[in-house]
DNA sequence: AATGAACGGTAACATTTGTTACAACCTGAA
DNA sequence: TTCAGGTTGTAACAAATGTTACCGTTCATT
């Protein structure tokens, strides 16, 4: 069981040992089906959640509003690490499975006594933290960008390359059909070609 | 010197003789003018910085978008706690000021060792990190949100009015026309309406 | 082969937002 | 007072994006 936490850049520094002393507090381990909802919007993070095993994906809503898929996630990851310590410690997004899979939940005082006490632990989890700190700008940065256009071109320099027209919509937060369009035009302007891995940047 | 520093929640359990411990390692302390630039994209961080005098403004933008104004700050303020520790420790973000103000600057490594040697700042410091991450997530989620309607009436929920249109329409990442438009609209409709406070909720 | 589901292209139209330009208003300084 | 600068309202038009609907392709299943 250790084996699957020594799996995370956050424990990768610990022995056996040293991570059977952080198991000593109660903790738990869930398994999900797919779908499974394993956060809802409005929940409370009391625990540290470690995705051992499977796939998840972040979504943001509102009643007003388009769902926009924030992140697509895959084991080893840590779940939400930015609501764990905040005053606020509601979470805003909804969580789900997209293949079956295993999160361990470890409590925030335990967890932060063994930050103190392993500061190689700390530095990572600090890290972390930052990191998605830093994704959460790109994602704002991303909603500055004027016009979709610019937008597409950003999320294929990006990541490389769109290969499912409808989820990257979901990504962008955009319609559809305005996606396909805003594509057709690239294509037409010779900015962007359709590959065996789907569009990519030309030249 | 050290009561501006002891000003900070970060610092606020911390006494006259461990924080000179702090500052036994180099530090800088810089005054700033009105307009001046204390981080422009791009910069790479490696010191916390801590505004200990003044306000500021961030501002996100890109070549091909248009500016928008993230947040505005008055001290004491952590500035930019979120890249400190991260792998790309770039900063995305423009901070300028807005009137005239202090910054410290407190190299990594000094803080880093600071704070695993003082528990109650470290969890103070996590806590910061990620109200930070919180403030971030409600700005992707403000931005998902659709209708710049919607959008509106939200700002008006979380700020309680919007005393200066233009200022709110940077913030909003819409032209101010736009914003006026919808203004217009919301009080012909009587869920918003003037006050000497500007634009609030109606009822 | 037939079927149905998932995905993508596209067209026609509605709606929202941006752009530009101008006028009104207020305030503080000369 | 006059003036300049800053803020806001608004109109007319342009541009971007959303909505809906329909069609074609592919692929797995029956």
């Amino acid at each position: 069981m250790i084996k699957e936490l020594q799996q995370f850049p956050l424990f990768s520094q610990c022995s056996e040992e040293v991570l059977a002393e952080l198991l000593r507090w109660p903790y738990q381990r869930k398994v999900y089906k797919e779908d499974n909802m394993v956060v809802r919007v409005g929940d409370t993070c009391d625990s540290l959640m470690l995705l051992t095993e499977g796939a998840v994906e972040t979504r943001m809503g509102s009643e007003t509003g388009r769902e926009v898929v924030i992140d697509r996630l895959q084991a080893p990851m840590i779940l939400a690490p930015a609501f764990l310590f905040a005053k606020d410690n509601t979470i805003p997004v909804e969580v789900s499975m997209t293949t079956e899979g295993v999160v361990w939940y470890i409590h925030r005082e335990a967890f932060f006594q063994f930050m103190a006490a392993h500061s190689e632990v700390l530095r990572i989890f600090l890290g972390d933290l930052s990191d998605r700190s830093t994704f959460l700008s790109s994602k704002v940065r991303s909603f500055a960008v004027k016009g979709l256009r610019n937008r597409v071109l950003d999320y294929i320099r990006q990541h490389g390359a769109i290969t499912n027209v409808s989820e990257t919509a979901e990504v962008l937060g955009v319609a559809r059909p305005s996606l396909s369009r805003i594509l057709a035009d690239l294509q037409a302007e010779a900015l962007v070609e359709r590959s065996k891995d789907g569009f990519v940047r030309r030249r």
